[in-house]
DNA sequence: TATATTATATTGTAAATGCAACAAAAATTG
DNA sequence: CAATTTTTGTTGCATTTACAATATAATATA
Protein backbone atom coordinates (compact mmCIF):
# COMPACT_ATOMS: atom_id res chain seq x y z
CA UNK A 1 0.00 0.00 0.00
CA UNK A 2 3.32 2.38 -0.51
CA UNK A 3 0.61 3.73 -3.14
CA UNK A 4 -1.13 5.52 -0.41
CA UNK A 5 1.69 7.64 0.96
CA UNK A 6 2.92 8.36 -2.78
CA UNK A 7 -0.67 9.56 -3.70
CA UNK A 8 -0.16 11.78 -0.95
CA UNK A 9 3.03 13.27 -1.59
CA UNK A 10 2.05 13.95 -5.10
CA UNK A 11 -1.48 15.64 -4.16
CA UNK A 12 0.38 18.17 -1.67
CA UNK A 13 3.23 19.09 -3.91
CA UNK A 14 0.34 19.76 -6.83
CA UNK A 15 -1.72 22.03 -4.29
CA UNK A 16 1.41 23.99 -2.85
CA UNK A 17 2.45 23.92 -5.81
CA UNK A 18 -0.61 26.20 -7.01
CA UNK A 19 -1.24 27.96 -4.09
CA UNK A 20 2.68 29.14 -4.17
CA UNK A 21 1.86 30.55 -7.88
CA UNK A 22 -1.30 31.94 -7.08
CA UNK A 23 -0.95 33.94 -3.71
CA UNK A 24 2.02 35.95 -5.35
CA UNK A 25 -0.36 38.31 -6.63
CA UNK A 26 -0.73 39.10 -2.46
CA UNK A 27 3.28 39.43 -2.54
CA UNK A 28 3.28 35.83 -0.34
CA UNK A 29 6.33 34.10 -1.35
CA UNK A 30 6.79 30.11 -1.25
CA UNK A 31 4.99 28.61 1.90
CA UNK A 32 3.64 31.79 4.05
CA UNK A 33 0.03 30.95 3.14
CA UNK A 34 0.66 28.00 5.06
CA UNK A 35 1.70 30.31 8.55
CA UNK A 36 -0.61 33.25 7.51
CA UNK A 37 -3.87 30.92 7.83
CA UNK A 38 -2.62 29.34 10.89
CA UNK A 39 -2.72 32.50 12.43
CA UNK A 40 -5.63 34.25 11.35
CA UNK A 41 -7.62 31.24 12.79
CA UNK A 42 -5.50 30.67 15.57
CA UNK A 43 -4.26 34.49 16.93
CA UNK A 44 -2.01 34.67 19.72
CA UNK A 45 -0.48 31.00 18.54
CA UNK A 46 3.15 30.76 19.38
CA UNK A 47 5.67 29.91 16.30
CA UNK A 48 6.56 27.13 17.72
CA UNK A 49 3.40 25.22 17.55
CA UNK A 50 2.68 26.93 14.59
CA UNK A 51 5.66 24.44 12.90
CA UNK A 52 4.30 21.55 14.92
CA UNK A 53 0.95 21.72 13.42
CA UNK A 54 2.54 22.20 9.95
CA UNK A 55 5.12 20.14 10.06
CA UNK A 56 8.15 21.85 9.28
CA UNK A 57 11.08 22.69 10.46
CA UNK A 58 11.22 25.06 13.53
CA UNK A 59 13.49 27.65 11.31
CA UNK A 60 11.50 27.93 8.39
CA UNK A 61 9.20 28.78 10.13
CA UNK A 62 11.09 31.42 12.17
CA UNK A 63 12.10 32.70 8.64
CA UNK A 64 8.67 32.49 6.86
CA UNK A 65 7.00 34.31 10.03
CA UNK A 66 9.50 36.97 10.19
CA UNK A 67 8.85 38.00 6.70
CA UNK A 68 5.26 37.99 7.25
CA UNK A 69 5.93 40.36 10.20
CA UNK A 70 8.66 42.65 8.08
CA UNK A 71 5.93 42.74 5.21
CA UNK A 72 3.14 43.99 7.91
CA UNK A 73 0.61 40.47 7.28
CA UNK A 74 0.67 39.70 11.21
CA UNK A 75 2.35 41.31 14.48
CA UNK A 76 4.31 39.36 16.89
CA UNK A 77 3.47 40.47 20.74
CA UNK A 78 5.33 39.44 23.73
CA UNK A 79 3.91 36.97 25.82
CA UNK A 80 3.89 38.74 29.78
CA UNK A 81 2.89 35.42 31.12
CA UNK A 82 5.54 33.56 29.36
CA UNK A 83 8.37 35.90 28.49
CA UNK A 84 10.21 33.72 25.71
CA UNK A 85 7.00 33.50 23.92
CA UNK A 86 6.08 35.68 21.29
CA UNK A 87 2.41 35.42 20.06
CA UNK A 88 1.38 35.56 16.42
CA UNK A 89 -1.73 37.81 15.74
CA UNK A 90 -2.85 39.00 12.11
CA UNK A 91 -3.32 42.47 11.15
CA UNK A 92 -5.70 44.13 9.17
CA UNK A 93 -3.66 43.42 5.85
CA UNK A 94 -3.38 39.99 6.74
CA UNK A 95 -7.22 39.51 7.51
CA UNK A 96 -7.70 40.90 3.94
CA UNK A 97 -5.00 38.83 2.73
CA UNK A 98 -7.10 35.87 4.27
CA UNK A 99 -10.16 36.10 2.78
CA UNK A 100 -8.65 35.62 -0.37
CA UNK A 101 -6.39 32.66 0.44
CA UNK A 102 -9.78 30.98 2.28
CA UNK A 103 -11.45 31.71 -1.51
CA UNK A 104 -8.57 29.71 -2.74
CA UNK A 105 -8.42 27.29 -0.98
CA UNK A 106 -12.41 26.55 -1.14
CA UNK A 107 -12.08 26.41 -4.73
CA UNK A 108 -9.40 23.77 -4.99
CA UNK A 109 -11.08 21.63 -2.41
CA UNK A 110 -14.21 21.88 -5.10
CA UNK A 111 -11.70 20.98 -7.53
CA UNK A 112 -10.42 18.08 -5.06
CA UNK A 113 -13.23 16.17 -4.05
CA UNK A 114 -15.07 16.58 -7.45
CA UNK A 115 -17.11 13.52 -7.58
CA UNK A 116 -16.65 12.36 -3.92
CA UNK A 117 -19.82 12.25 -2.13
CA UNK A 118 -20.36 13.26 1.18
CA UNK A 119 -20.08 10.08 2.60
CA UNK A 120 -16.91 9.71 0.72
CA UNK A 121 -15.53 12.90 1.96
CA UNK A 122 -16.63 11.99 6.03
CA UNK A 123 -14.30 8.71 5.21
CA UNK A 124 -11.37 10.59 3.73
CA UNK A 125 -11.34 12.82 6.36
CA UNK A 126 -11.53 10.50 9.12
CA UNK A 127 -8.77 7.75 7.79
CA UNK A 128 -6.30 11.04 6.68
CA UNK A 129 -7.16 12.09 10.32
CA UNK A 130 -5.88 9.05 11.69
CA UNK A 131 -3.01 8.35 9.58
CA UNK A 132 -2.14 11.86 11.03
CA UNK A 133 -2.09 11.09 14.23
CA UNK A 134 -0.30 8.04 13.40
CA UNK A 135 3.13 9.52 11.80
CA UNK A 136 3.42 12.51 14.72
CA UNK A 137 5.00 10.40 16.95
CA UNK A 138 7.88 9.51 14.50
CA UNK A 139 8.43 12.88 13.14
CA UNK A 140 8.83 14.34 16.57
CA UNK A 141 11.26 11.58 16.79
CA UNK A 142 13.24 11.93 13.98
CA UNK A 143 13.00 15.88 14.17
CA UNK A 144 14.89 15.54 17.74
CA UNK A 145 17.49 12.97 16.25
CA UNK A 146 15.79 9.76 16.76
CA UNK A 147 16.75 6.29 14.78
CA UNK A 148 13.62 4.43 13.66
CA UNK A 149 14.93 0.49 13.23
CA UNK A 150 13.30 -1.24 9.88
CA UNK B 1 -14.01 20.14 4.48
CA UNK B 2 -10.90 21.96 3.61
CA UNK B 3 -9.23 19.97 6.48
CA UNK B 4 -8.98 17.06 3.57
CA UNK B 5 -6.18 19.11 1.96
CA UNK B 6 -4.75 20.46 5.17
CA UNK B 7 -4.16 16.55 6.44
CA UNK B 8 -2.80 16.05 3.34
CA UNK B 9 -0.09 18.67 3.86
CA UNK B 10 0.81 17.46 7.03
CA UNK B 11 1.00 14.07 6.21
CA UNK B 12 2.92 14.11 2.93
CA UNK B 13 5.71 17.12 4.89
CA UNK B 14 6.26 14.88 7.99
CA UNK B 15 7.12 11.86 5.85
CA UNK B 16 9.02 13.92 3.24
CA UNK B 17 10.78 15.16 6.39
CA UNK B 18 11.28 11.80 7.75
CA UNK B 19 12.58 10.88 4.60
CA UNK B 20 14.97 12.83 4.21
CA UNK B 21 16.65 12.90 7.39
CA UNK B 22 16.97 8.98 7.30
CA UNK B 23 18.53 9.07 3.70
CA UNK B 24 21.32 11.36 4.59
CA UNK B 25 22.88 7.73 5.76
CA UNK B 26 23.08 7.03 1.96
CA UNK B 27 24.65 10.90 1.10
CA UNK B 28 20.61 11.76 -0.75
CA UNK B 29 19.96 14.95 -0.24
CA UNK B 30 16.56 16.37 0.18
CA UNK B 31 14.14 15.61 -2.31
CA UNK B 32 16.32 12.97 -3.93
CA UNK B 33 14.77 10.05 -2.71
CA UNK B 34 11.80 10.93 -4.89
CA UNK B 35 13.55 10.91 -8.20
CA UNK B 36 15.70 8.00 -7.55
CA UNK B 37 12.58 5.58 -6.98
CA UNK B 38 10.63 6.02 -9.67
CA UNK B 39 13.73 5.60 -12.04
CA UNK B 40 14.71 2.30 -10.31
CA UNK B 41 10.70 1.58 -10.60
CA UNK B 42 10.71 2.57 -14.43
CA UNK B 43 14.08 2.18 -15.64
CA UNK B 44 14.38 4.18 -19.14
CA UNK B 45 11.49 7.19 -18.31
CA UNK B 46 12.82 10.61 -19.05
CA UNK B 47 13.17 13.84 -16.30
CA UNK B 48 9.94 15.63 -17.69
CA UNK B 49 7.71 12.72 -17.27
CA UNK B 50 9.51 12.03 -13.68
CA UNK B 51 8.82 15.58 -12.55
CA UNK B 52 5.28 15.73 -13.71
CA UNK B 53 5.05 12.50 -12.36
CA UNK B 54 6.04 13.80 -9.16
CA UNK B 55 4.72 17.17 -9.37
CA UNK B 56 7.40 19.46 -8.97
CA UNK B 57 9.03 21.74 -11.07
CA UNK B 58 11.24 20.87 -14.34
CA UNK B 59 14.16 22.75 -12.95
CA UNK B 60 14.13 21.26 -9.33
CA UNK B 61 13.91 17.89 -11.24
CA UNK B 62 16.60 18.78 -13.42
CA UNK B 63 18.76 19.35 -10.76
CA UNK B 64 17.95 17.07 -8.56
CA UNK B 65 18.90 14.05 -11.07
CA UNK B 66 21.77 15.72 -12.36
CA UNK B 67 23.03 15.12 -8.92
CA UNK B 68 22.38 11.29 -8.59
CA UNK B 69 24.30 11.00 -11.82
CA UNK B 70 27.59 12.83 -10.43
CA UNK B 71 26.77 10.30 -7.15
CA UNK B 72 26.51 7.94 -9.06
CA UNK B 73 22.78 6.31 -8.21
CA UNK B 74 22.16 6.72 -11.68
CA UNK B 75 23.24 7.20 -15.37
CA UNK B 76 21.21 8.98 -18.26
CA UNK B 77 21.63 7.66 -21.79
CA UNK B 78 20.36 9.35 -25.26
CA UNK B 79 17.80 8.24 -26.52
CA UNK B 80 18.82 7.55 -30.16
CA UNK B 81 14.96 6.98 -31.56
CA UNK B 82 14.90 10.98 -30.32
CA UNK B 83 17.87 12.98 -29.51
CA UNK B 84 16.22 15.51 -27.21
CA UNK B 85 15.32 13.12 -24.84
CA UNK B 86 17.64 11.28 -22.36
CA UNK B 87 16.50 8.30 -20.33
CA UNK B 88 17.16 7.44 -16.94
CA UNK B 89 18.78 4.19 -15.95
CA UNK B 90 19.87 3.13 -11.80
CA UNK B 91 23.43 1.98 -11.89
CA UNK B 92 24.43 -0.31 -9.26
CA UNK B 93 25.19 1.77 -6.57
CA UNK B 94 21.74 2.90 -6.97
CA UNK B 95 19.56 -0.54 -6.99
CA UNK B 96 21.54 -1.07 -4.29
CA UNK B 97 19.87 2.20 -2.58
CA UNK B 98 16.87 1.58 -3.86
CA UNK B 99 16.64 -1.58 -1.31
CA UNK B 100 17.02 0.17 1.83
CA UNK B 101 14.66 3.23 0.24
CA UNK B 102 12.02 0.62 0.25
CA UNK B 103 12.18 -0.46 3.36
CA UNK B 104 11.87 2.70 4.78
CA UNK B 105 9.08 3.15 2.40
CA UNK B 106 7.20 -0.06 4.02
CA UNK B 107 7.99 0.72 7.65
CA UNK B 108 6.82 4.35 7.13
CA UNK B 109 3.79 2.67 5.22
CA UNK B 110 2.79 0.49 8.31
CA UNK B 111 3.32 3.52 11.12
CA UNK B 112 1.06 5.40 8.92
CA UNK B 113 -1.38 2.73 8.53
CA UNK B 114 -1.53 1.21 11.78
CA UNK B 115 -5.19 0.41 12.97
CA UNK B 116 -6.55 0.49 9.25
CA UNK B 117 -8.31 -2.60 7.76
CA UNK B 118 -7.99 -3.78 4.43
CA UNK B 119 -10.98 -2.34 3.75
CA UNK B 120 -9.95 1.40 5.08
CA UNK B 121 -6.99 0.72 3.19
CA UNK B 122 -8.46 0.22 -0.29
CA UNK B 123 -11.13 2.83 0.36
CA UNK B 124 -8.54 5.46 1.48
CA UNK B 125 -6.02 4.46 -1.73
CA UNK B 126 -9.19 4.79 -4.12
CA UNK B 127 -10.17 8.13 -2.88
CA UNK B 128 -7.08 9.48 -2.81
CA UNK B 129 -5.96 8.11 -6.05
CA UNK B 130 -9.48 10.07 -7.25
CA UNK B 131 -7.93 13.42 -5.46
CA UNK B 132 -5.02 13.11 -7.73
CA UNK B 133 -6.59 12.96 -11.10
CA UNK B 134 -8.75 15.72 -9.91
CA UNK B 135 -6.26 17.77 -9.55
CA UNK B 136 -3.95 16.83 -11.75
CA UNK B 137 -5.48 19.26 -14.94
CA UNK B 138 -5.40 22.53 -12.42
CA UNK B 139 -1.61 21.81 -11.84
CA UNK B 140 -0.75 21.42 -15.57
CA UNK B 141 -2.93 24.48 -15.65
CA UNK B 142 -1.27 26.60 -13.40
CA UNK B 143 2.33 26.04 -14.09
CA UNK B 144 1.86 26.85 -17.30
CA UNK B 145 0.54 30.07 -16.22
CA UNK B 146 -2.98 29.67 -16.37
CA UNK B 147 -5.09 31.72 -14.20
CA UNK B 148 -7.82 29.89 -12.25
CA UNK B 149 -11.42 31.79 -11.30
CA UNK B 150 -12.95 31.49 -8.00
C1' DT C 1 17.30 26.80 46.00
C1' DA C 2 20.96 25.87 42.93
C1' DT C 3 21.69 23.14 38.84
C1' DA C 4 20.30 20.79 34.91
C1' DT C 5 17.07 20.24 31.36
C1' DT C 6 13.58 21.75 28.25
C1' DA C 7 11.10 25.19 25.40
C1' DT C 8 11.22 29.00 22.45
C1' DA C 9 13.39 32.07 19.38
C1' DT C 10 17.22 33.61 16.44
C1' DT C 11 21.27 33.64 13.12
C1' DG C 12 25.15 31.59 10.04
C1' DT C 13 25.76 28.75 6.36
C1' DA C 14 25.08 25.42 2.71
C1' DA C 15 21.92 23.54 -0.16
C1' DA C 16 17.44 22.93 -2.72
C1' DT C 17 13.75 25.30 -5.05
C1' DG C 18 11.57 27.62 -8.71
C1' DC C 19 11.04 31.37 -12.06
C1' DA C 20 12.93 33.35 -16.35
C1' DA C 21 15.38 32.80 -20.17
C1' DC C 22 17.58 30.12 -23.45
C1' DA C 23 18.69 26.16 -26.81
C1' DA C 24 17.73 22.42 -29.70
C1' DA C 25 15.01 18.59 -31.37
C1' DA C 26 10.44 17.11 -32.67
C1' DA C 27 5.75 17.67 -33.89
C1' DT C 28 2.11 20.37 -35.81
C1' DT C 29 0.10 23.41 -39.03
C1' DG C 30 -0.78 26.35 -42.91
C1' DC D 1 7.83 21.65 -47.00
C1' DA D 2 8.53 25.86 -44.56
C1' DA D 3 7.15 28.12 -40.49
C1' DT D 4 5.34 27.82 -36.02
C1' DT D 5 4.54 25.58 -31.76
C1' DT D 6 5.54 22.11 -28.45
C1' DT D 7 8.66 19.18 -25.91
C1' DT D 8 12.73 18.38 -23.46
C1' DG D 9 16.76 19.90 -21.33
C1' DT D 10 19.93 23.42 -19.26
C1' DT D 11 21.75 27.60 -16.64
C1' DG D 12 21.50 32.24 -13.96
C1' DC D 13 19.70 34.15 -10.09
C1' DA D 14 16.94 35.22 -6.07
C1' DT D 15 14.70 32.96 -2.51
C1' DT D 16 13.36 29.38 0.72
C1' DT D 17 14.72 25.48 3.45
C1' DA D 18 16.94 23.14 7.10
C1' DC D 19 20.89 21.77 10.02
C1' DA D 20 24.03 23.59 13.65
C1' DA D 21 24.95 26.58 16.94
C1' DT D 22 23.63 30.18 20.22
C1' DA D 23 20.79 32.73 23.60
C1' DT D 24 17.46 33.18 27.15
C1' DA D 25 13.39 32.16 29.78
C1' DA D 26 10.88 28.48 32.02
C1' DT D 27 10.57 24.15 34.15
C1' DA D 28 12.23 19.99 36.42
C1' DT D 29 15.35 17.78 39.49
C1' DA D 30 18.77 16.92 43.05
Amino acid sequence: MKEILREIGMIARAFDSISNIEFKELDLTKGQYLYLVRICEEPGIIQEKLAEMIKVDRTTAARAISKLEIQGFIEKKKDEDNKKNKKLYPSEKGREAYLFLKREADYSDQVALAGLSNKDKEALLKLLHKVRTNIEGDWEFVKKGGKRNY
